[in-house]
DNA sequence: CGATCTGCTGCAAAAAATGCAGCGGGTAAG
DNA sequence: CTTACCCGCTGCATTTTTTGCAGCAGATCG
């Protein structure tokens, strides 16, 4: 789209920071780029970016401009693949910020709906609950599933799944037996536990808060699979939630038993895009879908 | 602003119906236009317009990509008064549809406004119900106001006004003595009214249809000033609503009374935008002016 | 205090947009 | 059916705009 060229140059100058950095990942030199950013500051009549030592950074009415430029920019994508559709193919970009525990579930969701519709393409990037968000408001995803996410003005919720907590233990341990486990159980053991920064942990710590056992994790880290490895190697236990466990399991001797919902408290998986924006056909489509494939599986909002 | 100009000429080639046409409105010659066209018609990979012996019309994909123009013209029209905004000055065009009856009505409250903020400039056009719904969905209108609307899909209601009908008549007439007046008193003497096209009438006819009574008006016009002034030199009776007589009365010897409300029903003035639509700063103010002002004045809801 | 960034400018080359004249095709009136 | 007219479209020359190169002044950092 001819038309378009200033507006994703000046997207890029404001991402990249520095009009000379922007020129590069758009293969031009900065003096094409410098004087787009003239001529348009000169048709607004005010200056966009601010000029630092270290580069350009948006101004207010810079920070307008781009709010505006970057809802441009994904309303037309979204109109050319609405025109696109006319021509009975369906095309298009879907991009996903996703918490690391919700990564498992998507890959079959994607494969299903690319069955379809094979024109469309996929990007999926693991993102914590607070970038998630961010990169709904910057355009960079069209939708974000998070558990347990800080609600944002800007997050429109789609869709909300409860997911209770369960223990991932290896199918010897002594707790393995039973379908369900109390958490004081499991305390017993010694236990493997995801950082602070996930929901998981997050609501087992709420769920003590009020009571004398406190958690003490022989192992913690910020990965679910290596979480996972190192409860079956050392045969620990830890913790994640279901929809967290690809299909089939995710290891061979591993086994997940929900632990008792009196103990802790369940989460909420969010899906959601950017309030009031209107979702590109492909995405919106796919959104469907997850909620449909949801709603089947799980206990929906 | 300069990377819109292909977008306005296509919206102008829309609304022309040819290319010829379009390039007259717009001080250029129909080559650079239609290659401008041929381009953009490259770039989306589909014909936009169908090209007819008389000219081009907007084929389906032109009719999506003509609705995301027009959004993206009056989005980018509405960022550049927010930037005016914030240096202080508010600046800015409102265009507003509106009825006939209203018309007198308009006047002073745009003074008020442009009184604060005479960077502001108005457009006022007269439409009936259909046109001016029409104007807000092709972006020739900002605001509409009508009386007794034919609710659409794409109208949003911002404010409704009740309005009872009023009998226009000279003040030397008999029933000039009442504070109200029944209806069937009204048509034992002779009768002016507006044409089937105004909400009055519709009223006024709705109110018969049980009745034995019939409307056979002497005169009949689509002004309604006209009747105002037939009323007067001919001491008949003319109906109007409160809203559409200006401030102070409208002609030396004429006095209005308000028809009895068992007689004839009241009707609704609608104040509208267009569904979805943010409006510009300005005119979302001006909205908000006339809202308090008709609230303090009319019954309103 | 030099090295290294930054945005910005003069000038010439490259690219794009525009205008002119004219072609072919369709509609509407004579 | 013919004629006149209006339509969209194209080849070519001209004008306008955009781009790239080389270099400048200013600010930051080591």
């Amino acid at each position: 789209m001819r038309h378009m060229t200033t507006l994703l140059y000046i997207d890029a100058v404001a991402r990249a920071g520095s009009i000379r950095k922007a020129a590069e990942t758009l293969s031009i030199t900065s003096t094409a780029l410098n004087r787009r950013l003239l001529a348009i500051e000169e048709d607004l009549g005010v200056p966009i970016f601010e000029r630092l030592a270290r580069g350009v950074r948006l101004n207010s009415a810079g920070e307008l401009l781009i709010h505006h430029i970057r809802n441009q920019i994904s309303d037309m994508d979204r109109v050319r693949s609405q025109i696109a559709d006319l021509a009975g193919e369906r095309r298009g970009h879907i991009t996903i910020a996703c918490s690391q525990a919700l990564l498992p579930y998507l890959p079959q969701q994607i494969a299903a709906y690319r069955r379809e519709h094979p024109g469309v393409t996929f990007a999926v990037f693991r993102r914590d609950r607070e970038a998630a968000e961010q990169a709904l408001v910057d355009h960079t995803a069209d939708l974000a599933l998070v558990f347990e996410p800080i609600r944002l003005a800007e997050f429109q919720t789609l869709l909300t799944v409860r997911q209770h907590v369960h223990a991932m233990l290896s199918r010897d341990h002594p707790l393995a037996a039973r379908p369900v486990v109390r958490l004081r159980e499991c305390l017993d053991y010694p236990i493997a536990l995801p950082t602070r920064a996930y929901g998981v942990r997050h609501l087992m710590e709420a769920a003590l808060v009020d009571s004398a056992m406190s958690l003490n994790p022989v192992v913690e880290s910020d990965s679910f699979e290596f979480l996972g490895h190192q409860a079956i190697a050392e045969g620990i236990i830890s913790f994640q939630i279901p929809i967290g466990l690809p299909p089939g399991g995710i290891l061979p001797n591993m086994v997940s038993r929900q632990i008792d919902a009196r103990d802790v408290p369940s989460g909420l998986i969010y899906m959601g895009q950017l309030r009031g924006r209107t979702l590109p056909v492909a995405a919106a489509r796919f959104a469907d879908l997850l909620q449909k494939d949801l709603e089947t599986k799980y206990e929906c909002q």
